[in-house]
RNA sequence: GGCGACGUAGCCAAGUGGUAAGGCACGGGUCUGCAAAACCCUGACCGUGGGUUCGAUUCCCACCGUCGCCUCCA
C-alpha cells in the first residue's frame, strides 16, 4: 500500500508493523447532523480499514467524539437541554447514518469528557517541562519554545499570524506570550460544565483530547492519523507540538488528509448552511449507492457535489446487482487479472475511481455473457467481494 | 505565504515512451417543396521553457495560469 503522507509531502509505502495497524481519525463534534463531507472522510478511512483487513492485517480503528466544546454548549443552551443530552442524541444519529452507508463501527470511540483526567495529566507535564504556562486559570501552549510549530502545514510564523488575524482569531490576546500560543485548558463560566484541575475548574482546549486519546488507545507512534484536510492547521499542527513537547516523538508515522466536498463550488460547512445530509441521501437510494458515489472521487481531490451524481451511482449499483444475479460468467484468467488490477488501483494511494473502473469492466463482461450459469459464478463472487472492500456490498447495506 | 488538484481542438473529455478515443457545438453533405429529425463527412504544433531518451503529449525540474483548502469546520 502506498499513501500520500502530509508530513513528507509525497506518496510513500505504508509499512505495517507486526501485522497490525492503528488508525486514528478525528471524529465529529456532535451538535448537528452528518453531511456528505463527514461521510466522505469516514468513508475513505473505512475503505483503508477494509483494504488492510482484506490483506490479513489486524486493524484497530479509533474515532473520537468531541463531546464538550463551545459549539455544543451554545446549541445546548439555545435548545434548553443539557450538553450531554445533546451530544448523546447527535452521536446516536451520527452512528446510525454511518451504519446506513455501511461504515464499520470503530473499534474504539472515545469521548473527550471521559478522558479529562488524562488531559490534565498531560497538560501538567507540559507546564512542568516549560512548554506551557498558566494565566488566570487558563493554560496556553508556548509556541515560542517549540520552534517546529508550522512543520506539518509548512507555514512560517508570520503567515500563520496573518492568517489567524484574517480569520478573526486573536493572536493579540494579552494573556499569550506568543501570538500562536493555543489553549490547552480554559476556565469555565459558572453555568458551563467543568472539571477540576490545578489551574481552575474548567475544560480542555480543542487539540489536547486527540493527542491524549490517540496515544491512549493506540500507543505511539500512531500508525495512521488523519481527518479532513481543514484540520492540518491548526489542529494537527498543535497535536504534534503538544505530543512531542510531552515526550512522545515521533507522534505519528503517517498523516492522511481527505479533501473537502463542495456544493455549487463552495465548501460545504455548518457555518454556511450549504449542506447535503447523509440522512436525506439514504432516503433516496441504498447506502451502497452512496458509497459508490463517494468512491467515485479520489480522496485527495476536492469535488463539488452534483445532485445528478446520486442517480448515476444508483444506476451503477443496479448494474452491479444485475451482473451478480444474472447468468453471465467470465474466465478464470480474466477474473484473476481483474482482481489484481483492482488491488493495484486501491494500493496506489487509494485510487477508488480507478478501482470502480475495474468493477465496471467486470460487470460489463458478466452482462455480456450469454451463457446461463446462474448466480454464484467466479466472476459474480469476485464482484461481490471487491464491492465489499469498498464498503458497498449491496446486500449488507440495505437497512 | 503554504499545500493539493488540474491545464489535451469553441466547450466537455479519454488516453499512451513511438507522431492523440469519444460527446456536444460549428461547418459541409445525403434526404426534404423549405425546415426539423436522422445519417455521413470535416478539426489539435496535447499551458510555457528546460532535462532524460534513438524518440515525450505521456517521465523529471522550473515557471505561468485556473480552482480548492489553510484556528468554527470533516
Amino acid at each position: 500500500m502506498q499513501l500520500f503522507d502530509t508530513a513528507r509531502q509525497e506518496v510513500v509505502p505504508f509499512e505495517p508493523r507486526g501485522g497490525q495497524v492503528g488508525i486514528y481519525v478525528c471524529g465529529i463534534t456532535p451538535y448537528d447532523s452528518a453531511h456528505l463531507g463527514h461521510a466522505f472522510v469516514y468513508h475513505v478511512f473505512d475503505v483503508l480499514n477494509r483494504r488492510f483487513r482484506d490483506a490479513g492485517l489486524t486493524v484497530r480503528s479509533v474515532r473520537n467524539v468531541t463531546d464538550v466544546d463551545d459549539d455544543i454548549l451554545r446549541v445546548a443552551r439555545e435548545r434548553g437541554v443539557d450538553f450531554r443530552e445533546l451530544a448523546d442524541e447527535q452521536v446516536r444519529l451520527f452512528d446510525h447514518d454511518m451504519a446506513e452507508i455501511g461504515l464499520l463501527a470503530p473499534d474504539v470511540e472515545p469521548r473527550a469528557t471521559e478522558h479529562v483526567e488524562e488531559m490534565v495529566g498531560w497538560i501538567t507535564r507540559l507546564v512542568d517541562g516549560g512548554y506551557a504556562y498558566a494565566v488566570d486559570g487558563w493554560v496556553f501552549f508556548d509556541s515560542g519554545v517549540y520552534p517546529d510549530y508550522g512543520r506539518l502545514s509548512r507555514l512560517d510564523h508570520a503567515t500563520m499570524i496573518e492568517l489567524s488575524r484574517e480569520r478573526g482569531a486573536d493572536p493579540d490576546d494579552p494573556r499569550k506570550r506568543h501570538p500562536l500560543d493555543f489553549v490547552l485548558w480554559q476556565a469555565s463560566a459558572p453555568d458551563e460544565p467543568s472539571w477540576p484541575s490545578p489551574w481552575s475548574d474548567g475544560r480542555p482546549g480543542w487539540h489536547i483530547e486527540c493527542t491524549v486519546m490517540s496515544t491512549g488507545a493506540l500507543g505511539h507512534p500512531v500508525d495512521i492519523h488523519g481527518g479532513g484536510n481543514d484540520l492540518i492547521y491548526p489542529h494537527h499542527e498543535s497535536e504534534i507540538a503538544q505530543a512531542e513537547a510531552g515526550g512522545v516523538a515521533p507522534y505519528v508515522r503517517h498523516w492522511t488528509h481527505v479533501a473537502m466536498v463542495n456544493l455549487d463550488g463552495v465548501k460545504m460547512s455548518k457555518s454556511l448552511g450549504n449542506l447535503v445530509f447523509v440522512r436525506d441521501l439514504v432516503k433516496r437510494v441504498p447506502g451502497a449507492a452512496v458509497r459508490l458515489l463517494l468512491a467515485a472521487h479520489h480522496y485527495r481531490v476536492s469535488w463539488s457535489y452534483e445532485d445528478a451524481e446520486v442517480e448515476v451511482a444508483a444506476m451503477r449499483l443496479r448494474r452491479y446487482l444485475a451482473a451478480m444475479q444474472g447468468g453471465g460468467t467470465i474466465g478464470h484468467e480474466a477474473a484473476l487479472r481483474h482482481k489484481q488490477r483492482f488491488f493495484e488501483r486501491l494500493d496506489d494511494d487509494l485510487d477508488t475511481p480507478g478501482a470502480l473502473e475495474v468493477l465496471d469492466a467486470i460487470a460489463q463482461e458478466l452482462a455480456g455473457g450469454a451463457e446461463d450459469a446462474g448466480p454464484g459464478t467466479e466472476g459474480q463472487q469476485l464482484l461481490g467481494r471487491l464491492l465489499g472492500v469498498l464498503g458497498a456490498e449491496p446486500g449488507a447495506v440495505t437497512a
